[in-house]
RNA sequence: GGCCCGUUGGUGAAGCGGUUAACACACCAGCCUUUCACGCUGGCAUGCAGGGGUUCGAAUCCCCUACGGGUCACCA
């Protein structure tokens, strides 16, 4: 049996898509699975629409991912290079074999023309299709385009009246029927091949094996087997996945704002990589048997699992919702210190902590992040979760606001204040918790009568997470201060 | 418009001729907790797009319709 290879292919022109992730990520797990290669190509042969720096992000995006592949324009590999803009002499000589063999022809057409001929084929309901105009031009009407200046892009002749027949793994046999397709073109009149060319004699050469891609090639499939036979290349198996939707259940566009995209934007808003790997390949492909009752995976465990024939033909609606349960589940499953290290980029960029945080105060950081990790979606959210322990004065809320207007809260507030004072002890949450019990001993204040006043007074809110152990962290300076403050400005706190 | 693909609860989905149609997210309720979150327990969802067949029996097989999507580029 020959080795497993398989590729995703994308164009240098944005960032990686989460569609393309997950393209990607088909190819990777199969490739990991059968124990054969993964192959990363880059088609930058649409000059116009290339974007300088998309190559490195979504090399770097797949590489977060921890999708890696064995050959690509980094690493090299047998079959490079592994560029479409470097690879011209290959499309050319296979060009010329086409072009001897009238398999392919010069097409003199003009853009107007052409856009004209679609045009009207348009508005009289007819399939737009190339009308083969010249197709059957002699030597002498060549010569004579060729005179005018017209430089000719290269058609492949379709053949009429045949039946193709595509074997995908996913959908069974698609049959497509060639009258439905133009001739179309193969090299445009600078040289430069177009997309059905290059990946035809890319995979070929390149020896990939089984193309696994979404729906929309599905129907350019018919063209690529074409060429395939017409070069003598043995067509690889093809797997067509169905497109991710949009929570409208469209397709999603590149400017569609109702969604996060981008593998990046992920990253930089704290989503894990396993987690998006996890959710990505649960997007239109589900595990066999009794697994299909679990959903997280390692990746190990999906290379395990995966199967080309398991990918759904159905489309997949792309849903936050569940992304960030499934990241929030990671986030809980790491470690503090892992936490900790992606939120302190976080906390800095918002003025909250230096970027190089060391020692004392980074355990401090350490313990503030540990008080929320297991409510995070993602670690962007840390900022706002702990903006209440880096201001100077609580930021009361209207909740709050209720629970201070209360009976005996001052009585309450001023007793912890004397009994913080008072005491020598260092301050910790088992230290804070004797201060309370002494509190309540004193004013006869206990549960929510007592823990709610000081909660509310100190953080200003009447939710959080463990209130000794906020307190710890935010000082007792501070608790004091903040309770002091509410102490002398009640009556103005109150009716703000 | 032609060709192609698809359609199981709000969402992801299992299901492969006989099931009370899994499981998960979301949602609701209860428990836990000083509160929130987490967690646990339970519930809801009145789901097989519609219509015809085939069959003793259909979410599962066939046909039609509807709806959604893809494609018909000198984009990939």
């Amino acid at each position: 049996m020959t080795k497993v290879r398989t590729r995703y292919a994308p164009s240098p022109t944005g960032h990686l898509h989460i569609g393309g992730a997950r393209t990607a990520l088909f190819n990777y797990l199969w490739a990991r699975k059968n124990g054969g290669s993964f192959i990363v190509r880059i088609e930058d042969t649409d000059l116009e629409r290339n974007l300088s720096d998309a190559e490195k992000k979504q090399m770097e995006a797949l590489k977060w991912l921890g999708i890696e592949w064995d050959e690509s324009v980094d690493v090299g590999g047998p079959h490079a290079p592994y560029r479409s803009m470097e690879r011209l002499h290959l499309y050319e000589t296979y060009l010329k074999k086409l072009i001897d063999s009238q398999k392919a022809y010069p097409c003199y057409c003009t853009q107007e023309e052409l856009d004209a001929e679609r045009e009207k084929q348009l508005a009289e309901g007819v399939a737009p299709k190339y009308s083969g105009r010249c197709r059957h031009l002699s030597n002498e009407e060549r010569i004579a385009f060729e005179k005018e200046g017209r430089t000719p892009s290269i058609r492949f002749r379709v053949p009429e009246g045949r039946t193709i027949t595509v074997q995908d793994e996913v959908r069974g046999e698609v049959r497509f029927e060639t009258d439905g397709i133009g001739d179309f073109i193969i090299q445009r009149p600078d040289g430069r091949p177009t997309y059905n060319f290059a990946v035809v004699v890319d995979d070929a050469l390149m020896e990939i094996t089984h193309v696994v891609r979404a729906e929309e090639h599905l129907s350019n499939t018919p063209r690529q087997i074409l060429l395939y036979e017409a070069l003598g290349f043995t067509p690889p198996v093809f797997a067509h996945a169905s497109l991710i939707l949009n929570p409208e259940g469209k397709k999603m566009s590149k400017r569609d704002e109702s969604i996060i995209q981008f593998i990046d934007q992920y990253r930089d808003l704290g989503y894990l990589p396993e987690s998006l790997v996890n959710f990505l390949v649960l997007l239109g492909w589900a595990p066999e048997g009794e697994k299909a009752e679990e959903e997280i995976f390692s990746k190990e465990e999906l290379i395990d699992l995966f199967t080309l024939k398991r990918v759904s033909k159905a489309p997949a609606v792309f849903d936050s919702g569940k992304l960030k349960w499934m990241n929030n589940a990671y986030i809980k499953a790491s470690s503090l210190e892992r936490i900790t290290e992606l939120a302190i980029p976080h906390l800095a960029k918002a003025g909250r902590i230096s970027e190089t945080v060391r020692g004392e105060e980074r355990e401090w950081v350490k313990r503030l992040v540990g008080l929320y990790q297991e409510q995070l979606d993602y670690v962007a959210q840390i900022v706002d979760l702990t903006e209440m322990f880096f201001r100077d004065e609580a930021a009361y809320s209207d909740e709050a606001k209720q629970v201070l207007s209360g009976e005996h809260v001052s009585e309450v507030i001023a007793a912890f204040v004397r009994q913080l004072e008072s005491s020598e002890e260092a301050f910790t949450p088992d230290h804070v918790k004797k201060l309370l019990k002494a509190v309540q001993k004193e004013t006869g204040q206990k549960g929510k009568n007592l823990f709610m006043p000081v909660r509310a007074a100190v953080t200003g809110e009447v939710h959080g997470p463990d209130l000794r152990e906020s307190m710890t962290l935010l000082g007792k300076e501070k608790v004091i201060a903040r309770l002091k403050d509410f102490l002398d400005r009640k009556p103005q706190i109150l009716s703000e």
